[in-house]
DNA sequence: TATTATGCATTGACAGATTAGGTATATTAG
DNA sequence: CTAATATACCTAATCTGTCAATGCATAATA
């Protein structure tokens, strides 16, 4: 079964802080990393993944730094910033919130 | 708090349908129980509810008939066909898998 | 040597949501 | 009486995030 992209649309940067919390990060381990936690159902494309990565870095909640790899392609790795944290606190809570209203929302009894 | 749009994106055919299931509705009322369900913190944007309608309505998820009434303003009707039921169902399923899947991916710790 | 995997990035199109506007009737407050 | 509010419907233009398609480059594998 696979996720609709409506129903994952406006999580994507609350993914990619979450994972940048556990540890600096590049774009294409962060998209196997999201394929494998979601038992392989869900993947981002590429230029959703490049376009929130711009969108976070414009907003403050990343930084980025080239990799010193010395062999295979270049890494650009992302660097969550203390504002980036708090945005990830913020989101966290509403998707918890958001979580129950479509819970109440989705029921056909009381 | 207030519930931003792109996390109830992609939710508002099946919110309807929800509320459809219970009894046939129209827009405002709709809309008044969405606010109530929410706790006061959601409502759907009118345009958004009618565009809905229309959706819905080509894909043959729900019908429509003008209500009755003496005195008060028309009201318009909607009724869910069994494809709508079928919809609904499938659309509840999708929420259940999804949900775990963000709590999954927006989780910091295994 | 051709394919697959790794890795970054952009462009144009699309769909659902919002903003802003419109129409009309009934009730309530001043 | 009359202005404001609530009830009730609807549409056009615009915004935003996502997707499909495409491009570039290196390393490993068949």
């Amino acid at each position: 079964m696979t996720i609709a992209s409506d129903l994952i649309r406006g999580h994507t940067d609350a993914i990619i802080l979450a994972h940048l919390l556990r540890r600096d990060s590049y774009g294409y381990e962060i998209n196997k990393s999201i394929l494998s936690k979601s038992g392989g159902t869900y993947e981002l494309n590429e230029a959703t993944l490049y376009t929130a990565f711009k969108r976070l870095t414009d907003a403050g909640y990343i930084t980025f730094y080239w990799g010193a790899e010395k062999i295979g392609a270049r890494r650009k790795y992302y660097h969550i910033t203390q504002q980036g944290r708090e945005a990830y606190k913020r989101m966290q809570e509403e998707w918890q919130t958001t979580k129950q209203i479509i819970d109440n929302l989705l029921a056909t009894e009381d």
